[in-house]
DNA sequence: TTCTTAATCTCGTGG
DNA sequence: CCACGAGGTTAAGAA
């Protein structure tokens, strides 16, 4: 990892054009030869970056990199203020938990949570354009798709009702409701699913962990 | 802007839960109060960050970050390699050019790139779910909506469906067709698209671009 | 390789 | 403050 402190102007070549005029800012050239240049401001976003894998020359102030895309970022250095190199090893990276594959594995083993007597047909229940997050039968026999967020928004009601509109085209299925689950849905989603005949559930991720803490606890 | 390279433990407690084991990494901590912590690879997306507004404590090589949402990144220092700070100032911003905002400026200056006898209603045509990006009149006097993306997916589709739905139900301006414009329009979505009697047309970006420096050069 | 979907998405804009 | 759309989205996983 390459740690350059430098005022600097910057142009970018690619997917769009950009520029950045001349200022102070941090360039980071990392190990997979990647480069990001930073302000000041804002944890997330670099000004502009390329990514690996991309190749980088340097001559007379002036560092060029390209992709094998053929997009160019030209950084030219004006007064370089701090340079220092660092050796990191590879990183063992980052362990996650709560996202939605968990969601949709802690719904799986618990699903009565949506209702009296469902009961679970498959998880990534495959269709032609992808696979619904769960389907299951409710306490009449009926069969249901389950489509599950961490963020219930307007898309995923979209999505689920694709899925519907297919599922109900199969005889054998058909017919099929539709079900939307998230942590937090969003009011407009709530009113497109309702307007839809879509039924809506909030998930409580620490309860349905709960639940599984507590089944665990048995073995 | 301050540079920390050391190894470092993080813990992240908020939207979700996420662990970083004992390694080296850069730690930035900017002028905004924002951190975010650095492998050495990748350029784009930080292992793990704070956004800003949020606030830093140190004590006894544990640093501490929360913001008002409560959320809360900890980062245990293991051992110290560098530790350097940098004024750097207010950065100036990036200038972009190329994205959909000036695809949308100029096909409405050459509306006729969609079909002869085609001309502009306005740009931005307000709706209640949100303005429409183009709305013209094709060659027979019938009115058509335009949604334009740089890249045409399925969702570029749907919301293009729900203005139409929209459109459509007003007396003054039923019957309205759609077209979907885009500088490359991905196969499901013009499946989609045409399945629902939506136009697709590809635009070159170029080209429209160069029309337009054409008539610039006319003045 | 291409395509699809999730993301601690981020970031702007407008109501 | 929320809702919505765009992003050089990026990144991971499957076909």
């Amino acid at each position: 990892m390459r740690l350059v402190i430098a005022r600097c102007s910057v142009d970018y070549a690619g997917r769009l054009t950009a520029h950045l005029p001349s200022a102070p800012r941090l360039i980071l050239v990392k190990a997979d030869g990647s480069v990001s240049i930073h302000a000041d401001d804002r944890a997330y976003k670099p000004l502009n970056w390329m990514s690996p894998p991309c190749t980088l020359k340097e001559a007379d102030g002036v560092w060029t990199v390209v992709n094998k895309a053929g997009e160019k970022l030209i950084i030219t250095m004006e007064e370089v203020v701090h340079d220092s190199s660092h050796e990191l090893g590879v990183d063992p990276g980052l362990i996650k938990d709560g996202v939605e594959a968990h969601l949709q594995e802690l719904l799986a083993d618990r699903i009565e949570t949506l209702g009296t007597g469902y009961s679970l047909i498959r998880r990534e229940y495959p269709t032609a354009i992808g696979p619904v997050d769960i389907l299951c039968r409710d306490g009449d026999g009926g069969t249901i798709a389950v489509e599950i967020k961490r963020r219930g928004e307007i898309d995923g009601v979209e999505q689920l009702t694709r899925y519907l509109d297919l599922l109900n085209r199969d005889p054998h299925l058909s017919p099929v409701k539709g079900v939307f689950a998230a942590q937090e849905i969003k009011p407009q989603a709530r009113v497109l699913a309702t307007d839809r005949g879509i039924g809506c559930v909030v998930l409580d991720y620490d309860a349905l962990r709960g639940i599984e803490d507590d089944k665990l606890r048995l073995f």
